[in-house]
DNA sequence: TTCTTTGTTCCGGA
DNA sequence: GTCCGGAACAAAGA
């Protein structure tokens, strides 16, 4: 499911190819994703230009010039692909390597005689929202988010000032307002990389480790996005892309097989923290 | 049939 | 009153 590096990624790609530009047309084929789609909300857009477009959390944003803008998750398996007459070119390659299935397209932007932008959701668990730009950031769901990961502002003094000291460590990693856009693979790959079991007490954790926790987090996921746009250019070979792609986890999805750590006998264990799978190695974490 | 996935909300126990 | 964990919800596929 695209995290926060595949959403930066799907940003990236959608500036170089159509900030500053409008949509001539909306289409839906399917609105009912996780809200039901308000085609006459998106029929504001129509015709406007494109002023801005961010990523906030794994929440995509798109500003219009008439002051009205587009909120956009991208749920567990959504992504955005550009079509024309005789090519389409993905804008995110995670779930998306599979073959495209035109069953899931469920809306259309026109962007031009030829081009349209496409997003496709299999299990239909994104969302789109159209408000006025003043009002979206007054939205709670973005309003409480905590500091972006990949920010100064996201250090060891978060844990200072975090006065969740009860719950486990996995759990606050997961929490939007501790740090927003960590979801539940690269908390795993993290706390693997920290060597910290997932479910120690925040309480017990020492200054060492918060310091561990926080280089973690930035490496892996600045190395996420730079895989990601490497991905995206080498596209063509999408089996090939994905499977490079899912070597770089040490934990997640490798229940019962080896640790990757150099001389490490474990194997990797699931078990369920908060309703989410968690996978560790019982010699690595501690 | 059951399990899996995300983010949010609600509820009960401590 | 507060904090935390677990369940439920949306949908579809393995």
């Amino acid at each position: 499911m695209p995290e926060l590096p595949e959403v930066e990624v799907v940003k990236k790609s959608l500036v170089k190819r159509i900030l500053r530009n409008s949509i001539k047309k909306v289409k839906i084929n399917n609105s009912n994703l996780r809200y039901k789609v308000d085609l006459k909300k998106l029929k504001i857009l129509e015709n406007k230009k494109i002023i801005n477009i961010k990523r906030k959390s794994k929440y995509l944003i798109f500003e219009f010039e008439n002051k009205y803008s587009l909120l956009v998750h991208l749920g567990m398996t959504g992504y955005f692909y550009f079509k024309n007459n005789n090519f389409f070119q993905k804008t995110s390659f995670y779930m998306s390597l599979e073959k495209n299935n035109n069953k899931h397209d469920h809306i259309t932007f026109i962007l031009g005689k030829n081009i349209q932008l496409i997003y496709n959701d299999v299990r239909r668990f994104g969302f789109f929202i159209v408000k006025k730009t003043i009002d979206l950031y007054k939205m709670n769901r973005l309003k409480n988010l905590g500091p972006e990961p990949l920010s100064k502002n996201f250090g060891v003094i978060s844990f200072k000032k975090s006065c969740r000291k009860k719950i486990n460590i996995k759990n606050l990693l997961m929490n939007q307002a501790f740090v927003s856009g960590l979801g539940n693979i690269y908390v795993n790959e993290i706390l693997f990389r920290s060597k910290i079991y997932p479910k120690r007490k925040v309480s017990k954790l020492i200054f060492s480790e918060h310091k561990k926790i926080i280089k973690n987090t930035k490496y892996l996921l600045k190395r996420a996005i730079n895989l990601g746009g490497s991905s995206i250019k080498n596209f063509k070979n999408a089996k090939g892309a994905k499977g490079t792609f899912q070597e770089n986890f040490k934990v997640y999805g490798r229940e019962g097989m080896m640790c990757k750590t150099y001389n490490c006998k474990s194997k990797i264990i699931r078990i369920i923290t908060n309703n989410r799978s968690s996978f560790y190695c019982p010699s690595c974490q501690k």
